[in-house]
RNA sequence: UGGGGCGUGGCCAAGUGGUAAGGCAACGGACUUUGAAUCCGUCAAUCGCACGUUCGAAUCGUGCCGCCCCAGCCA
């Protein structure tokens, strides 16, 4: 890559900067990045843009990417995880190469360096309680005071170190700690702690440590292990950098460049691993994939492609402020992507019945439908019209308002690529409920086109009554009703945000026959509904959609606004 | 009240001394066999506030205000 091409990736702060250290031959003109998730939960549309920040940048300056594993701390982290995060990073599409890594895996060579700072006497063995360390950490405004452990020799130390390698002694007795500057008013750098004692097996290593490294003494050297150029991580760790600097400096090793981004942050939503979890055990949800979650998992299962998650991440840039970005803007960027890639479909979710009185009882004819009207290359097939079909339920009213449109006493309306049907009357039941319609057809206008040119302005959906198929639709809704779930009054929490209408179940729900076959994960767009995709639940008896999004509703907007 | 960050339209976000990009949302209108999509148009005399420097400031300086993060043997 020239200086010219460089140039043009310099799209963002970060980006700019990876550019710079490219021309200026920092890293012998590599690029190499990596993503770091702890697998103690799983990943969110948070971790997206962080995975579209950092394997986006390999990717765009022809560089390598890696999928690291943060798996310093043996009690939270479980195999569960990372297969279900390899697995959504590979879904997202980013490309880690052939192997998974794991930060545990260089616990040796951590520990060989760990020594040599002993040995340059920056670290020492603390034998201080965590209460003790604490207080004797200082706060905010005063500075803190140095641990008399803190002069120990540096064989003295080794000794210790060794031995609590060795299991010699119980969790929280003792650790090794930095020897940096307990007055810093930088609280990570009174000297950190670099190792706790910890006799629990490691879900890769087994019983082979009972000591485990702290997340800023690993970090670093996971990086230069690996020699990633640019570690990029949220603004959290911005006070972090100067350790993260100081470890390497002393130990004299290969020095990777940490810049910060800020998190996403997302209206309408949660995104703690915390949170989420505590969705899931409190049972609000039915799972890490519950299609209401902001997990990939979820989202995925919701029927959101990559490519939406992918282009949002894209379109929300990457910036150092805090933002919380309008879920509005995720929705828009799965529209975008499912109206242009997914065939079309005729699906009624609450029928109400059309008889169609001058229409002969036992005909169907086989009309030719576009799946997708605006793309023909994306073909034609066969949908069976007959006598009785039907229709959304408010695609009638006996008494419609201005501007409603559709089938009503008086009117013609079109049959979405049938006929055109006038209403003739309405058959109730003994509560006056509506069990039929009546109309008649012009048998001129198959294909739903009139003959003298007249103007229709009402067009439905249907689905034909002997050849329709039945199915289970789960309409998803937002899963809390407030803009931000945690502004909730003194002692309440974000669970009082949930919308207890996020999920509902219908059953009896009659869908196109073409479907018959279609399988879990397939998508499409139930014409004048929204966009749907068949759940895993699904069977052969039971067929089962998720409605993964609306399509916008003007009718609604004008609705609301003649209500008022 | 220590330290580190951040403040550009309702929401993101470009802009780095030469007179406020773009997207989302919203609102009009055109088109329409999806009230979808598409297309066209409207939407910041002003960049947290105040002084100052300059011919010229969102961009530089000073002061103030507001918000976020840090006191795990979590990551």
């Amino acid at each position: 890559m020239d200086d010219a091409e460089l140039d043009e990736l310099a799209t963002d702060f970060i980006r700019s900067a990876v550019v710079d250290d490219v021309k200026s031959g920092r890293f012998d003109r590599r690029v190499r990045t990596r993503f770091p998730p702890e697998p103690n939960g799983y990943l969110h549309i948070g971790h997206a843009k962080a995975l579209s920040i950092d394997a986006g940048i390999a990717y765009d300056f022809g560089g390598k990417f890696n999928l690291r594993f943060d798996d310093t701390n043996p009690v939270k982290e479980e195999e569960e995880y990372v297969e279900k995060i390899v697995d959504d990073v590979r879904w997202l599409g980013w490309d880690f190469g052939d192997t998974v890594l794991f930060g545990s895996d260089y616990f040796e060579q951590m520990y060989e360096w760990a020594e040599q700072l002993i040995e340059q006497g920056q670290a020492y063995v603390d034998d201080l309680s965590p209460e003790e360390i604490r207080e004797y950490r200082g706060t905010l405004t005063e500075s803190g005071k140095n641990s008399p452990y803190r002069d120990r020799s540096a064989p003295e130390n080794l000794d210790l170190f060794r031995r609590m390698r060795a299991g010699e002694f119980p969790e929280a007795s003792r650790v090794l700690r930095a020897k940096i500057d307990m007055a810093s008013p930088n609280l990570n750098l009174r000297d950190p702690v670099m190792y706790r004692i910890l006799h629990e097996p490691h879900h890769r290593q087994g019983d082979t440590w009972c000591i485990y490294p702290m997340y800023d003494w690993a970090h670093g050297l996971e990086d230069a292990i690996e020699r990633v150029t640019h570690s990029l991580c949220d603004l959290g760790y911005r006070d972090h950098r100067p350790l993260y600097d100081w470890f390497l400096d002393q130990l004299g090793i290969y020095h990777p460049r940490q810049i910060e981004f800020a998190r996403l942050f997302m209206t309408y939503t949660v995104l703690s691993k915390r949170k989420l979890l505590q969705l899931v055990e409190g049972g609000y949800v039915a799972g890490w994939d519950d299609p209401r979650m902001p997990t990939l998992a979820g989202m995925r299962r919701r029927g959101y492609t990559a490519e939406a998650i992918n282009g949002f991440c894209a379109g929300i840039g990457v910036s150092t402020a805090n933002s919380v970005v309008d879920v509005a803007f995720l929705e828009h960027s799965v529209r975008d992507d499912l109206n242009t890639r997914v065939p079309r479909v005729m699906s009624i979710l609450d029928p109400v019945k059309i008889v169609i009185d001058d229409y002969p009882e036992d005909k169907v004819e086989w009309m030719e439908v576009s799946n997708h009207p605006q793309r023909p290359e994306m073909g034609t097939r066969e949908v069976p019209f007959s006598r009785e079909i039907y229709i959304e339920r408010d695609d009638f009213m006996e008494d419609p308002p201005r501007k409603y449109y559709r089938l009503a006493p008086g009117r013609e309306v079109r049959l979405m690529n049938a006929y055109l049907v006038t209403y003739k009357d309405v058959v109730r039941d003994h509560n006056g409920a509506i069990v039929e319609i009546h109309c008649t057809h012009d048998p001129d206008s198959r294909g739903g086109q009139a003959p003298d040119g007249r103007k229709v302005r009402g067009t439905l959906h249907w689905v034909s009554v002997p050849h329709a198929l039945d199915a289970e639709v789960r309409l998803y809704d937002r899963l809390f009703m407030q803009e931000d779930p945690e502004d909730v009054a003194e002692g309440h929490t974000f669970f009082e945000s949930l919308n207890p209408a996020s999920l509902e179940v219908r059953t009896g729900c009659k869908v196109e026959s073409s479907l018959q076959d279609a399988e879990p994960g397939y998508r499409c767009q139930f014409m004048r509904i929204g966009y749907f995709c068949v759940d895993p639940d699904t069977d052969r008896a039971h067929l089962i959609f998720n409605r993964t999004i609306e399509l916008r509703d003007t009718w609604a907007k004008i609705q609301k606004k003649l209500s008022r």
